[in-house]
DNA sequence: ACCGTGGAGGGT
DNA sequence: CCCTCCACGGTC
């Protein structure tokens, strides 16, 4: 930073009420370096104005455009404020500053310094410079610009999701240990051009300007500047060298592809695939990990940062080991959530301030700050973890997609099985498949063997008790002795969904479309969307009459198991206490989807129990999202080890188990939407809120001619008793720009009228029924 | 959201 | 003739 030792009262920092207590020269003195100017007469001066309430504005670049922290839609965009004198050093691009707007004290950030405004009238100074730390970079001020355009959302919004709340202590402490060289990393530091990031980084950035987001275009040109050219290759203390002896393709060798990836990562290029990870888990783990590692180490290699991005903080930790093992200690950075503020914010400022080039983490590390990005990763895109819960839900893999286009990153989507989304990446030309070869790929699964509900039940009481197929008890029993085995049963707190008892279609509402559950007591089903009770219900494919529960219930289940196998021990991972490893010891693993510790040197067998429930969803994504979650499972088994699934062996999805084929599943899946018109073929918008609310903005937004309205219909309501509708837009994909641009008006419109029923809006919603 | 403006209405 | 209250529209 600027000098050595700032202190909490530095004048930069501190409302002008503050400086004007204390005006001396020694603080007036200190300036930007690099920004000469006669600095000290006109700040006394500045000081003096401000008394008389008129502001003396900066001599250069006097005016500020800033991002308004406001949720109003309508206000999207930069307002201009004056930059007084005193402030003049601290406002920088990318600081945050407190404003006076509409009359109240709010936070922005200020996004660049020009010489004039298009404002008619006068302008507001700046209230504060609340620090120097330029904490939005241009690449990131740019993507959350197309984010938010993306998804309908604002810039505010999004940029609450990407840039961590400050935290003033760990600003100075960092600034003091990098400044007097306590800082064990500090020396890599030293190599840098310049101390001061801000400055230093605007220059190989793309254009923040540019309009609209571009279409994908299948790109896998070179850059403009070449590896290494600008800052050279910096490697970290203790990476390159000392810790990795060689620089071999490592997991990477088993893919066609593979090779070819890793090439153009070290050469600057942007490749962007998607990768379709072998299965197995072995003595040194699962392999994607590693494999994510070496891409990381190439891409440095290559003189550009990367960034990895997980679905949880049991993912984050595998790769953040593997990170530390391929690029040795300190090369990297994880941000989580459970890391606290302080730390967060710690590490964050260790990559804006170019100190490390990696990060991994988990959703909001897609915006993290790595300079001169070389590498975006994504690993299990399908995990809806991956998707935002907060306005406007922006997906991971959408973000990085479009920041790795804007930066000519590459882009590597990784998973063990694939989505509709990233198959249609390919489809598209914008992405190339990394696959295995067949024969690997049959040495690294396991043998999977279905069980349909006809199998015959096990002998064993207990394990009858616990409605475990013969086959399932002896596979478990077998492989309790020599290591853990797992159990993956529904998630806990599941309602049991309803289906045809003839031919198993989900059940659905006849007067709203909605899925049908029981409820504890009620002998008859009822909608979850509108709360009917099916009455007279007939299944519309088959015309039966009867209905059956689709979910044995679950803790039940792990309960009963563990009674199935008396002398072993049991354990268990779930919602409520997920449990991230297990030893090499015989065990019974109950796991939740998502939740399956990593055993250490691989399961010897397991049992998918929940395949009714997962299949029976009323939801477009079930049979994929089934297979993801049983393929997820099943990677952790030892190559060749035996796999027990409860699902009848005729359906694709349990066909695409036994084979390991997760590749033309997803190509099928991807078909099928195509034809019946649903995403990731088309682009689908929901509005949500009230009746009238809808309504209202239906008959408003101004949508393209093309765009077809679906609904709206009664939905589930988060807060029980009001009543909720939501409609569908749908339209080509390549209107997805004109949808959200339309959408966004009419919120904007209904947000300046202060319309009194919000409307919420989700493009590219994930639950799709 | 919140503030400022300005029109209408009633009181001075 | 002025003051106040509320509705409406802009927010640098």
């Amino acid at each position: 930073m600027t000098h050595a030792n700032p202190s909490p009262d530095d004048d930069a920092l501190l409302p002008l009420d503050a400086v004007r207590e204390r005006p001396g020269p020694g603080r007036a003195a200190r300036a930007r370096p690099g920004v000469v100017r006669a600095a000290g007469v006109a700040r006394e001066q500045g000081v003096a104005e401000q008394v008389r309430g008129v502001p003396e504005p900066a001599a250069e670049l006097p005016v500020a455009r800033v991002v308004v922290d406001t949720p109003l839609p309508h206000l999207d965009r930069l307002f201009d404020y004056l930059v007084p004198a005193p402030l003049d050093a601290a406002a920088v691009p990318g600081c945050r500053v407190r404003i006076r707007f509409a009359g109240k004290l709010v936070d922005g950030f200020l996004m660049e310094r020009v010489e004039t405004t298009e404002h008619q009238g006068r302008l507001t100074r700046l209230e504060r410079v609340v620090s120097a730390e330029p904490v939005l970079t241009p690449e990131i001020a740019a993507l959350a610009r197309v984010v938010a355009d993306h998804y309908a959302g604002t810039m505010a919004d999004v940029l609450r999701l990407a840039v961590p709340p400050r935290h003033a202590r760990v600003e100075a402490e960092a600034v003091a240990a990098s400044g007097t060289g306590t800082d064990p990393r500090a020396e890599s530091e030293a190599a840098e051009p310049s101390g001061e990031p801000g400055s230093e980084r605007t220059a190989g950035e793309p254009e923040t300007g540019e309009a609209g987001p571009r279409p994908p275009e299948p790109v896998r040109e070179r850059r403009e500047h070449g590896p290494g050219e600008e800052q050279g290759v910096v490697p970290g203390p203790g990476q390159g060298g000392d810790s990795e002896p060689e620089r071999g393709p490592g997991p990477w060798a088993d893919y066609r592809e593979g090779e070819a990836f890793l090439a153009a990562l070290a050469k600057g290029g942007s490749p962007r695939a998607v990768w379709t990870a072998l299965p197995g888990t072995d003595q040194d783990g699962p392999g994607w990990p590693r494999a994510v590692a070496v891409a990381v180490r190439e891409t440095l290699h290559g003189g550009r940062g990367a960034l990895v991005v997980l679905p949880d903080g049991k993912d984050v930790a595998l790769a953040d080991a593997a990170l530390s093992a391929v690029l040795g200690p300190g090369a990297h950075v994880a941000l989580t959530a459970d890391l606290g503020p302080a730390e967060r914010y710690r590490r964050w400022l260790r990559l804006s301030r170019g100190q490390v080039r990696v990060a991994v983490g988990t959703r909001a590390a897609a915006f993290a700050p790595v300079a001169d990005l070389g590498l975006a990763v994504i690993w299990d895109d399908g995990d809806d973890l991956h998707s935002e819960r907060l306005a406007p839900y922006p997906h991971t893999r959408e973000v990085l997609a479009l920041r790795a286009h804007r930066a000519r990153a590459g882009l590597l989507i990784g998973g063990y099985a694939r989505t509709a989304e990233a198959t249609q990446l390919i489809a598209t030309g914008w992405a190339g498949p990394i696959v295995a070869a067949r024969q690997a790929v049959r040495a690294r699964a396991p043998r999977v063997r279905p069980a349909g509900e006809d199998s015959e039940l096990a002998r064993d009481e207990a394990a009858r008790a616990a409605r475990l197929p013969s086959l399932a008890w002896r596979i478990l029993r077998t492989g309790l002795e020599s290591g853990p085995v797992l159990v993956q049963v529904p998630r806990r707190g599941y309602l049991p969904a309803l289906a045809c008892q003839g031919c198993r279609a989900p059940a659905r509402c006849g007067h709203c479309g909605g899925p049908f559950a029981l409820r504890g007591g009620h002998v008859a089903p009822y909608c979850r969307w509108c709360g009917r009770i099916a009455g007279e219900w007939r299944c519309p494919s088959c015309g039966g009459a009867r209905v059956r529960a689709q979910v044995v219930g679950a803790r039940r289940t792990a309960e009963e198991l563990g009674r199935a196998f008396p002398s072993v021990r049991v354990k268990t991972s779930g919602r409520d206490g997920v449990l991230a490893t297990v030893g090499a010891a015989r065990a019974l693993v109950v796991a939740t989807p998502g939740a399956e510790p990593v055993p250490e040197g691989g399961y010897a067998a397991a049992v998918l129990l929940d395949g009714w429930a997962l299949l029976g969803r009323p939801d477009l994504r079930a049979a994929e999202e089934t297979l993801r979650r049983w393929m997820n499972a099943a990677a952790l088994l030892r190559p060749s080890a035996e796999l027990v699934v409860l699902a009848d062996s005729s359906l694709p999805v349990v066909q695409a188990l036994l084979r390991w084929d997760p590749v033309t599943h997803a190509e099928r899946e991807l078909a099928d939407r195509t034809e019946l018109g649903f995403p990731p073929a088309v682009k689908m918008a929901t509005l949500t809120g009230s009746p009238a609310g809808v309504r209202e903005m239906l008959g408003e937004v101004a949508l393209p001619p093309e765009a077809q309205v679906l609904g709206p219909v009664p939905v589930a309501s988060p807060r029980g008793d009001q009543v909720r509708e939501r409609a569908m837009v749908r339209i080509a994909r390549g209107s997805g720009a004109t949808l959200a641009a339309a959408l966004k008006g009419a919120v904007g419109v209904r947000s300046a009228r202060k319309a009194a029923e919000v409307v919420k809006v989700c493009i590219d919603p994930l639950d799709v029924i």
